[in-house]
DNA sequence: GCGTGTCAAGTGAAA
DNA sequence: TTTCACTTGACACGC
């Protein structure tokens, strides 16, 4: 079991997601900015080794416009040794890696503009993970997308759009089940029409289910990844009491979180912790699992 | 140096 | 019809 959360440190001075405005957008500004990303990437693994966060989500703006039409500067051979490094280190302390394109990737929209630029996206994250030479385990996830007053007809679009995707994108991407459209129910639906594993919200699905117990539901999200893949990968959040639904809580909640770990019933997983105040919350719960001889 | 409006992108629910 | 939420955070303009 490794834990880890997304993105952001809020220890360290430097930030891997700087970007910049389109209207600002040059070439020397695109080189100096990556690369100070790049360079507080490698800074931020280094904190979670020091620290035992094996689990971290990779911020999806590195590559200031990676999938954007401007930006044609060839980012890749520029920064293939620095990332050929990361991705050693990431190997050498067997870091648990995914990215989460954000919502604007939507396969299986009706519009086919969007469709494309959604396929962009994926190809843009997905190779920073193939430059950095990691295996199956290192995730893209993205959820279901819109329904369109049509669910079968949306999941239709999406197995499609799946099965003309690259096959280092097909390699990659997971699919999560989400608060309000995709239950974990439509995912294993998709899953049986294309073998892409599920990456469980706990949250989501306690906001969306079809019944299924918290146990029972990380169990069949388990089970549709392949030993290649890794073992489940899931987001860990629980609702801020008194706000509004959906809201995550500022600070881990420990005592909600051991209730969690007792419906684990023995399964491995790597845990992302999707808390506001990132690494903080990461090693409470780093503590407890250490406590709990989880790891 | 601040304070703050706005930022590439989609979808659906609430106001 | 518009605003809001979604990992919103932080860029960059105007004072």
């Amino acid at each position: 079991m490794k834990i880890g959360y997304p993105c952001i440190n809020e220890t360290l001075p430097c930030s891997s997601a700087t970007t910049f405005r389109l209207a600002s957008y040059s070439e020397e500004r695109l080189i100096q900015t990556v690369t100070t990303n790049f360079d507080c990437l490698q800074k931020i693994l280094e904190f979670n080794v020091q620290n035992g966060l094996l689990f971290f989500r990779m911020s999806s703006d590195m590559v200031p416009f990676g999938s954007h039409p401007i930006n044609s500067y060839n980012w890749k051979d520029h920064f293939k040794d620095t990332l050929v490094s990361i991705g050693n280190y990431i190997k050498a302390h067997q870091l648990r890696i995914s990215m989460h394109p954000d919502q604007f990737v939507v396969l299986n929209s009706p519009t086919e503009r969007i469709v494309q630029s959604s396929f962009a996206e994926l190809a843009y994250q997905c190779a920073i993970m193939d430059l950095m030479e990691l295996d199956k385990s290192a995730k893209l996830q993205i959820h279901g997308g819109g329904v369109y007053g049509d669910k079968p007809s949306a999941i239709r679009r999406f197995v499609d759009a799946y099965h003309v995707l690259p096959d280092n994108i097909k390699a990659r991407l997971v699919i999560e089940n989400d608060d309000r459209l995709y239950s974990l129910q439509d995912c294993l639906e998709i899953h049986e029409q294309t073998g892409i594993p599920i990456l469980f919200d706990n949250f989501h699905h306690e906001c969306l289910n079809n019944g299924e117990s918290m146990q029972e539901a990380l169990r069949l999200a388990s089970q549709t990844w392949p030993p290649e893949d890794g073992i489940l990968m899931m987001d860990y959040s629980s609702q801020a009491p008194g706000e509004r639904k959906g809201k995550h809580t500022a600070s881990i909640e420990l005592d909600m979180f051991r209730e969690f770990l007792t419906h684990l019933n023995g399964l491995d997983i790597d845990i992302m912790l999707e808390i506001k105040d990132k690494e903080a919350s990461a090693l409470l719960a780093k503590e407890l699992l250490q406590e709990l001889n989880f790891i």
